[in-house]
DNA sequence: GTGGTCTAGACCACG
DNA sequence: GTGGTCTAGACCACA
């Protein structure tokens, strides 16, 4: 199984697979150029409808994350390799990242534990770097 | 004004209050015991409608980050001296921040200017800490 | 009736739409701030399912045309007054035009009467701009 | 190489195709009695299927703009010295200007840039106009 | 009452 | 066999 979701999650399903390509990719288990299944297969898989995952794949699409063609399916095009962010994006990104770091502070989780947390999952990513060389 | 709002983003109203809620908090303009406006006041404030603050303020309440009564009104409750997280929480947390550095990487946003930008975010947090009494 | 659609053509209807509110506010039958109908209420007009209409709005949402809010609907975002292009957008635009000026050469349209139509088009665009001021 | 093709546009390859070799007439590096590469041919220097170039030259062949002979293959039928328009093909081109003169004004192109473009397209087209023959 | 999400099924376009 | 389009209906989130 590629990915898994939650269907009782507040998260709309087809973020969930949204995200879940998006952790693939960082984590090396997708790299550019990687296919995924094709949308009605992954609905099947996941037991869902496939005009879920076709949003899904649409959103990625839309920004730039794969690239669809009719002939060969979805296909990763960006992977962490992929250069330098586009202007605007890292700045929509850091204020995610405020929230999301507001939310641990005032939740007690103290300022080192966050960073010490942020370089072990960044590391996961980064740690699959060498394998594929 | 105490937090602004953007009425055209995809971001329900009654979240993007809870986050400003959480990052005044994080950043010590509001601490335990500080109150809240009004959901009136703050609804007239921001031009929207008392209903979604009370949404708001409600999902605050059930995160244990305010209380509510109905003499005092909305009163923080807990800020980031309050202790260590809930198990619970810091494990869902956890989940968020993958995503969101998963994000990062694919944007091409490099690791060690991830950390770079957490370690100035925290930064302003906890720069205040000092000043309040 | 705001706009017309063609069931028979081969261009999608979602397109379509796209299209006629994008002429609207070229010839200033809409400008920044217009409401929209509501998907339902003009997907009753046009005979057609409301999730086309979805689907058409959500396009233009996208591509920065218009704004869609809870409450009020869709509002036209942009229109000829609101500043130069975006970077790329030129460019793309520009093939576009390559294509439809080489159609328009290979099947017997003089160059001068190519540039005559356009510019009496730009004026029907431009007529209106005067009215509003 | 004759033409070139985007597999990951969004555009129909045999529409890629078709509206490549109308350019390329427009342009006058075709004329009418030039042969086109076979079938075949094209689709091998593509690596593409030869059906979707067999499809993109049956839409050429009912466009009246080339003709297929079983032993000679497509030639070049039309091109900008063929005469006026057929009265209905000006009419549904006027429509596709307008739609894509509206998205210029739209996104901010300013209308006597539009035509400067546009003359400079048309002259790529008509200063070819000398050289052959 | 508005848009958003999900499901579902049919048909078409493409390669 | 792939994705794209359209329809349709139900339910929910939001304001």
């Amino acid at each position: 199984m590629l990915l898994t979701i939650d269907l009782d999650s507040e998260v709309p399903i087809y973020q969930q697979i949204r995200d879940r390509v998006v952790e693939a990719i960082a984590s090396g288990d997708l790299e550019a150029g990687s296919a995924l299944p094709s949308t009605r297969q992954l609905g099947a898989d996941l037991a869902i409808n496939f005009h879920t995952v076709n949003k899904a794949y649409d959103l990625l699409r839309q920004q730039g994350i794969i690239r669809i063609n009719r002939k060969s399916g979805a296909v990763v095009r960006r992977d962490r390799r992929s250069g330098p962010p586009e202007p605007g994006i890292a700045q929509e990104w850091e204020e995610r990242l405020r929230t999301l770091l507001a939310e641990a502070v005032v939740q007690g989780i103290r300022p080192d534990e966050v960073l010490g947390r942020s370089s072990a999952v960044l590391e996961t990513f980064a740690s699959s770097e060498e394998l594929p060389t």
